[in-house]
DNA sequence: GCAGCCGTGGCAATCGGTTGCCATACGTTG
DNA sequence: CAACGTATGGCAACCGATTGCCACGGCTGC
């Protein structure tokens, strides 16, 4: 009963003081029958809680936040929302996070490494936590964050922070068996950015898989993992030709597929194309692209779910990064290897002229980056 | 100086408090220091600046907004984040939002209205304001959302609370326009969901739009506004054939191309088809796609920056709704109207078999709904 | 019958900033 | 020199929830 507050001013949300009014008891009984289930006597807790739906009460994440430090939020912080590698994995990890009643707060850093740091240390003290996709950050700047907040960082390791991963190793294998079984000895893999660890990755992942397998395999590249970075490589390819191509990531073998068909090779009666992610409209592209599917939601689920693992207390599981595991999409992008010469492409005088209409030129999308 | 609280225990954020002992003021003159330039001389202004530079100190957004109610945060609900059409509103909400040093809150509905209604439950007690992008709910519960809280609506129409919306009637306008100088004189409207806001608007600006240009115009559907919704439509439009086709959307209008494909009807010498939004995938399904392109990236930046001004104190926008600007993206997907007698198609034995391999289901991602 | 324990609820400090009000010090003006 | 205005900084009361500690009443056990 001890409260003096004068009643809240119509129009603001109400307090537990207002509950504690309407149902007679302290304040803290209130914050009690919410937060302590037990601590308060059953019948009393169910008067509160009546007077709380009366009085259509909802605890403020901010005055909870203050003393406690629990915001249930959480970041995820990734290079740029509008690459559809990210799709997948921003659902995986909202999902989690709203199933474990978090919220997610998107940060965009624009693939700059100096906004990504602004962009945690503006987030940082709004959330418990970090998941850190595709960083484009220094190691020892993740490692800084780390130390401030539980992280999770996906597609990159880390020996002394949880991550998690994808399978690229299997994920190559399966792609280098597929074209081998298709009759295919020679592979290009064609190479995303220099500096992404998956793009190391992947590449070792292929040639272990042909040394194996008896493929030859050979890398072009890099190239910036987008259409028009596959576009660009559709001359190198041209000028050394190949059956199977291996893509960095779908992005890269579209442009490529593009650019094959412009010059008037036929995908994949002259190259097959392999490419990697899966991403939405690889299915719709021209011809449906074989691909090997990451686990993206996969990947933004395990995330969220490792930190908030992290949150309740559970320690991070660190050392072996998390792998989740892969599969091969097979389209049409991919067919057995063609009996002619190889050599005779390249002659063609370019694709059969475009319908009416100016050529699309696409050029709108053709830079989005990939992650690294 | 008046400062008895003892010195923070290492490890947590330093506070206006460990800033004034440092440099020696009240922490009123800090906290006033930060939030109002002027009311406090400026040496000490400098003295308290660089005491905070020298211990890192990030004013708490919490505790801010325990008192203030700014939370520097906004809430962009959304039905479903994978869907395409979001992604340039997003991004461009995300630009908007943090160059005004606002931090964007990410809702995905999963096309839910109880959901939605939930979401923002749960969001509202955080945020200063909401941004809808094509809600779910009934006009009533987003007037009701609006009541808690400055709303702006994208794409729908309200007039007490203040929207921005595609200019889908010259866009449609351009679209029979282009069609009709390929020589078209019949045009399908391929309609989306009934319940689309949106859709009524396009399908009566196609109908304006054909009255004026003296081209017929018909409507088939309604149909799922997604890849899945294109290839239903397909038979449909065998059944009645015509030359030109306009759908309700991008992912429609793909879907539709994919399944002529598949009949063995070709894309544009059979059949132009004109698409809407212009979404991520337009350009590189095949043929590319002739579009009306949506200002999606100005759409999120314009609705946050109405959002802002509102938080601002400007009152809001209400009445008439913000119109921004489309442009037609021809593409390859549109060709001048064929001699051949449009009704001799239908009678094809189906496409050529595609190439090796099973053939791209891509059921994954056929069903992505887009925005009503 | 009294000590001691348990279940329950209240008091009050606390989280970190914000801000209305007041005190002081300085400069100005008559 | 007195009266006054203004610039500046401090005090303390918030914002709303959490939580350690204590008080009170009823029960048990010896």
């Amino acid at each position: 009963m001890g409260d003096q507050r004068r009643p809240r001013p119509a129009g603001s949300a109400p307090t537990i003081y207002d509950v504690a009014r309407e149902s007679g008891v302290a304040a803290s009984t209130v914050s009690r029958a919410f937060s302590r289930p037990g601590r308060v006597n059953s019948v009393t807790a169910e008067r509160i809680r009546a007077a709380a739906d009366r009085l259509g009460y909802r605890t403020n994440p901010m005055a909870r936040a203050l003393p406690t430090g629990r915001t249930a939020m959480i970041a995820l912080v990734l290079s740029d929302v509008t690459n559809p590698v990210y799709f997948e994995i921003i659902r995986g990890a909202e999902r989690a996070a709203t199933a474990a009643g978090y919220t997610l707060l998107l940060a965009d850093t624009q693939e700059s490494g100096r906004l990504e740091r602004e962009a945690i240390e503006r987030a940082v003290p709004a959330v418990e936590g970090l998941v850190l996709s595709s960083s484009r950050m220094s190691d020892s700047a993740v490692r800084m964050a780390a130390k401030q907040r539980p992280v999770v960082v996906v597609n990159r390791v880390f020996s002394d922070v949880p991550c998690v991963v994808t399978d690229s190793a299997r994920g190559m294998r399966r792609a280098v068996e597929h074209l081998g079984e298709l009759g295919h000895r020679s592979i290009t893999y064609l190479a995303g950015p220099e500096a992404s660890w998956a793009d190391g990755m992947r590449w070792r992942s292929v040639r272990e898989a042909g040394l194996e397998l008896e493929v030859r395999v050979r890398r072009l590249g890099p190239y910036r993992p987008t259409v028009g970075g596959g576009l660009a490589a559709t001359t190198d390819l041209l000028q050394a030709p190949s059956t199977a191509v291996v893509a960095y990531n779908d992005l890269l073998a579209i442009g490529l597929m593009r650019g094959l068909d412009r010059a008037g090779v036929r995908v994949p009666r002259d190259v097959s194309v392999v490419g990697f992610d899966n991403v939405f409209g690889s299915d719709f592209c021209t011809p449906a692209l074989t691909t090997v599917a990451a686990p993206l939601r996969a990947l933004g689920t395990a995330a969220v779910e490792q930190l908030l693992a992290q949150l309740r207390g559970v320690p991070p599981r660190t050392g072996k990064p998390t792998v989740l595991p892969v599969r091969l999409v097979v389209r049409d992008s991919t067919a057995p290897r063609s009996r002619r010469k190889t050599l005779a492409w390249g002659t063609g005088s370019g694709a059969a002229p475009g319908p009416a209409g100016a050529s699309g030129t696409g050029s709108e999308v053709a830079d989005r980056p990939a992650p690294g």
